[in-house]
DNA sequence: TTGAAAGCGGTACCAG
DNA sequence: CTGGTACCGCTTTCAA
């Protein structure tokens, strides 16, 4: 069913029909409501793809994410979408499960869209593509990779600095021993989080350092902390590259027996709700989401402080929990 | 940017630029190279909208869901959409916040891209609305709303049943005095969940019920259990209408300085993952999220199970874990 | 194997 | 205020 046939039965023709779709002026009220029963009789939705393809327009804008499952980019997402839906923007949401070919896919099936704007939130970016996003002459936000241009803007957190943070913390502490949680992208063994994490540790002399990476899950850490402590039972500390694998991490390491942070200290990060709500409540680092959310929003608009071509820099903050505390002594 | 150009600068005509982008057999392969190298050196994106208007086809299908921050919701579109993607089709989500109105905006839109089918999986669908998508030729799924009908499929969870096991099993223990945590919609001040926990409690004649309701989320799990608290301190359980609230009710009632389960029991509902790992476990009732999604994927398809006009009943399973336990003596 | 042309369902400009 | 119509970018016969 389409425009045609409504306007057939309501005896107009598709210009004016269309006009009254639109609430455009200039219609006479009576023809209006005559137009809308017969909308309404017939259940009509205008063919959305044909509208954009004649309208030219968009009005929509594509976020891609690495993991939806992570509320890190749960949270960025969702803050998205909801600035965007106060400015009456749809949005296309798409998953990549971090692999680097689902985020062509993905990429290509927005450009294919022809959205307004595209933000993409994801570790896994390649080089080429990212080169090839360049040349667009829509506003594009990157995530940690990348480097602005005239339509680019580039989000970065300063990783390095929040995992220095929590490792000095943690050697004040006494800990000597400490492990290392990661999880791997599809394609690496690692993400780029756990090589920052062993660089740093590698620049405290006295300090043993194991490590091991699971996929992104609770289910992940706790496997991950299994792999570490059979590894090496003597460790006193354990980071985790996010919150959800730490609260997997302190699961495995209660069901061995242990007490967190009396035998271990377990840390997150990105400081995601459920770091609060855990038990005991995480210590991580905040990486202000909402901060990030709006910053890629004003990209999409044109605000000022993410004019395309700016680079943005996100500071961590370490946020002191009940899970982590003075090395056991040994 | 489009197929003329792409046509043009490889010397061939549309139809050619166009079977050779949709691998169409009968084209030379050296045309088919010469258009190719073309194509990446522009850069060039099919647009998906005329591709769709030209076409009729959709291969795609949308998801509708209450809250995409609850994993309940999350777990399900994130198995639809890997069985989807596993048969080359797109999917459009939707995220309607317990909002009724965003839900027939949603539709709406969905109905406008011409999905191939449509799962809305949202508690707050009104009647009309259903009536609505009655007529369509789409298969659709609807999640505890609606009657099946030729098109229509309907999957059912039996919540009373579940909500049952959990009351009788509590009241076993000794629980006399019962909080529920309940979270509301937008519109409603409770949920459909906590109003069937209310009627069977009722049903008890000497168990003592108090009902509090805040927003779905570990935050709001924790409010509502510190209103119930401060209205009947000596309440010796909650039960909760799904685990992430569940899990917000145990880091208030620790906060109290009370203890779970010895001071109080605490259920959750779903059995999403973070019930396995948080602490104490949660005791909670399994719904068999990845048999909806396979369900609502096979009606989407046309399977056996899952033939449009079916009704589709999900039986919950209990589930004990650490979080419960006898009540205490007072 | 390839090209020409008729739509697909709207929008928007130009007359009337 | 309303109608006619030239596109939007691509798919798909039908011929060549």
């Amino acid at each position: 069913m389409n425009l045609e046939e409504v306007a057939r039965r309501a005896g107009v023709s598709i210009a004016t029909a269309s006009r009254v779709l639109n609430n455009a002026p200039r219609v006479k009220d009576t023809t209006r409501v005559r137009v809308m029963s017969v909308v309404e009789k017939l259940k009509y939705h205008p063919n959305l793809h044909a509208r954009c393809l004649a309208g030219g327009r968009s009005r929509s804008i594509g976020v891609i994410v690495s993991n939806i499952e992570n509320p890190f980019f749960r949270d960025i997402y969702t803050a998205v979408e909801t600035a965007a839906h106060a400015e009456e923007y749809e949005i296309f949401m798409a998953n990549t499960d971090y692999r680097a070919e689902q985020v062509a896919t993905s990429v290509r099936s927005m450009m294919g869209r022809r959205v307004a704007g595209l933000a993409a939130i994801v570790s896994e970016m390649d080089q080429e593509l990212v080169g090839e996003l360049n040349g667009y002459g829509i506003p594009v936000v990157f995530y940690d990779v990348g480097a602005p241009r005239h339509n680019i803007t580039v989000i970065r957190v300063n990783y390095r600095r929040g995992i220095q943070k929590l490792t000095s913390y943690l050697y004040s502490l006494g800990h000597r021993r400490m492990g290392i949680v990661g999880h791997h992208t599809q394609q690496a063994q690692m993400n780029e989080r756990l090589e920052v994490a062993m660089e740093i540790a590698a620049r405290y002399g006295d300090l043993v350092v194991e490590t091991a990476a699971d996929v992104d899950s609770l289910q992940g850490g706790c496997r991950a902390a299994r792999r570490l402590l059979a590894v090496n039972p003597r460790l006193t500390a354990m980071m985790c590259v996010n919150d959800s694998m730490a609260v997997g991490a302190m699961r495995e390491i209660r069901d061995q027996g242990l007490r967190v942070p009396d035998d271990i200290s377990v840390t997150g990060f990105d400081d995601v709700e459920l770091a609060q709500f855990c038990y005991p409540a995480l210590t991580s680092v905040r990486i202000p989401r909402d901060q990030i959310a709006k910053d890629i929003w004003g990209a999409m608009v044109g605000s000022e402080r993410t004019r395309p071509g700016n680079e943005i820099m996100i500071e961590p903050e370490l946020i002191l929990r009940e899970s982590t505390g003075p090395a056991a002594k040994s």
